[in-house]
DNA sequence: CTGTTAGCGCGTTCAC
DNA sequence: GTGAACGCGCTAACAG
């Protein structure tokens, strides 16, 4: 009895002695149908296994209750603490995601973009998309569009993002409040709006806070642990004195701690470090690091509340999106007042022998 | 001039001159078309932007060039790799995956499954089910279907996987040539195959070793950090002595390190530690782990053309599965041979104080 | 409430 | 080579 696979509405209508239609409204509770016939129908279901051919649904409704979610990669535990969020969002209402990733390559992921939007997904989240404005817009004229982690200045695509600026400024605060005057900045990517937002904010509170920006305290990372390992040796090489550091993200931290770890300086003895994400493991790094938690998984469960409601005509709530925080770990730690209360000297890193 | 949306290949045949049929053999190059209308179509297809409809394709073929991916989790460095490895093996055919998760519960484990093939995938690929063998078995009448990350004894499905058993046993070798005695052991969930080959392994190659198992120095973790904390702490108020710990996977691993850590006992000075694994961040642990590298992506690879093979109607390739490498880093050290030559019995770690 | 008739957009015979 | 039908499985508009 175990079926074979194919059976269609037509042979459960056939079978429950009733016509397709009433099947499908059944199915559809779209209009009443009567009991026996319900119950007939339940019967027959049940007896051929019966389960619906979404592609046929699809193409006749003309929707297919998915919605494509874009992102540059699916291995990221960055992209996929939003991507898991849009999972929750979506299942609230009656969609389902399907998932693609650009792998950052712009000409990829406008592929891909056309790919789900031929495949006939009713909306697209797109996260930290690397396509241009005009192409979005372009491409939004098709489906409903919202975009993840960056503003996009058009109307027609809805956008939703966190304010990295604000987030920096709590890290450098922090590091403020601890008496840290010296304090070295590892960047992101250059030319990426969340990269260029934590660069500003870097230099913005240390000027506000009386500190003459110095340029060689500033290295170039990539946000990944290997151009935060290069970019702390740099800032070390370059032998200015610093007792702390602000990575732009935890990935390039993590970088920087293994480069302080093999020239034997200790975090957060020797120098503090403060990081930006919280992805999962910084909870367990040693030290525990201090970092800008961003909620990305609320962010996506917005982003999916914003499709939804983009693709059933009504209009997107307008971003609740959440502050950052800072998550105070064990990585960052106050400088010992010992030369005297002289606020705007720390003392300096060691160096390597 | 920019499209609204839905062109159709009807519009596209009109705007050309020819019929439907001419159109859509020019574009499965299924058939000879002549030069002409091959020219006439592709500026009609130009100028009005079209893009082909997969759902009705689907509809119509019978067929719709993806595969399903379901994974536990879309948040998991562990199974992405995997999945990162299926999309490279599918970019090669002409296939698309699209994802889905179980979250770990069977029963959404078997709806998201129901769903995928609802949705028309011509084959499904399971990484780390948890879906009984029986269940399995059923849905695989329906769909070509390659399990990944576990054995599943039933022809009609294809399972692929790697010898965790082999590969734990590296570690513990690793550890005794090192002159290692006491080694501890934090477990995986019990009950899952990889978990349990992985204790096996651990019981195997000590008493081949001529080292008495001790129970009391295995103590239970989850494959996630708080686990491996948890676990750790456990051993460690047992007040057993031992020089060396296996951690199931480098999670429990970063957590068993930071218990350690908490205690003031350094790693590998105090205590070896070597995990299973390699997740992306291992190389990058302060310090780096030694730890048992699963070739995910390169498994994730070979599931996709082993899907392949099975839709096309070919027989998959028999798994090539690599064996599991063990990556030797600095968390595992020698022990001195400082109380005489006798291999029987390790330094006792320092208890707290 | 329910059966009948049309399509949804595209692939695929079948004749020409 | 090429066009005219028909059908994939399901929903929707139209009569009863």
């Amino acid at each position: 009895m175990p079926s074979g696979q194919k059976i269609t509405l037509e042979e459960v209508a056939r079978l429950a002695g009733v016509s397709t239609s009433t099947v499908s409204r059944y199915l559809s509770g779209s209009h009443p149908v009567s009991e026996d016939k319900v119950a007939a129908i339940e019967g027959s279901i049940q007896r051929l296994n019966y389960r619906p051919n979404l592609v046929a649904r699809g193409l006749a409704k003309g929707r297919t209750m998915t919605v494509g979610v874009l992102t540059q990669e699916i291995v990221s535990t960055f992209f996929n603490a939003a991507m898991r969020g849009v999972e929750d969002g979506l299942a609230g209402h009656q969609y389902e995601a399907i998932y693609a990733s650009g792998h950052w390559q712009p000409e990829h992921e406008a592929q891909r973009l056309n790919s789900l939007v031929g495949r006939g997904v009713d909306g697209v989240i797109l996260i930290h998309p690397g396509l241009s404005d005009e192409v979005l817009e372009r491409h939004a004229e098709g489906v409903p569009m919202v975009v993840v982690g960056r503003k996009v200045a058009t109307r027609r695509v809805h956008s939703l993002g966190f304010d990295h600026y604000q987030g920096a400024r709590r890290a450098l605060q922090h590091l403020l409040e601890l008496g840290h005057r010296r304090i070295a900045f590892i960047s992101g990517p250059p030319g990426r709006d969340d990269a260029d937002d934590r660069l500003r904010a870097y230099h913005d509170t240390l000027a506000e806070a009386g500190v003459e920006p110095d340029d060689r305290l500033v290295a170039a990372g990539s946000y990944v642990e290997p151009g935060g390992l290069a970019a702390m040796n740099v800032l070390l090489d370059r032998g200015l004195p610093f007792t702390a550091v602000f990575a732009a993200n935890d990935d390039s931290a993590y970088g920087a701690m293994l480069a302080l770890h093999r020239r034997r300086l200790r975090v957060p003895d020797d120098i503090s470090i403060v990081g930006f994400d919280d992805v999962q493991h910084s909870a367990f790094s040693l030290p525990p690091l201090t970092t800008v938690r961003q909620p990305l998984r609320e962010l996506g469960r917005e982003a999916a509340n914003a499709v939804v409601a983009l693709i059933e005509g009504r209009k997107p709530p307008l971003g609740t999106v959440a502050p950052l925080e800072l998550i105070v770990r064990e990585s960052t730690r106050a400088l010992p007042a010992q030369a005297g209360p002289a606020p705007s000297a720390g003392r300096p890193a060691r160096r390597r022998a």
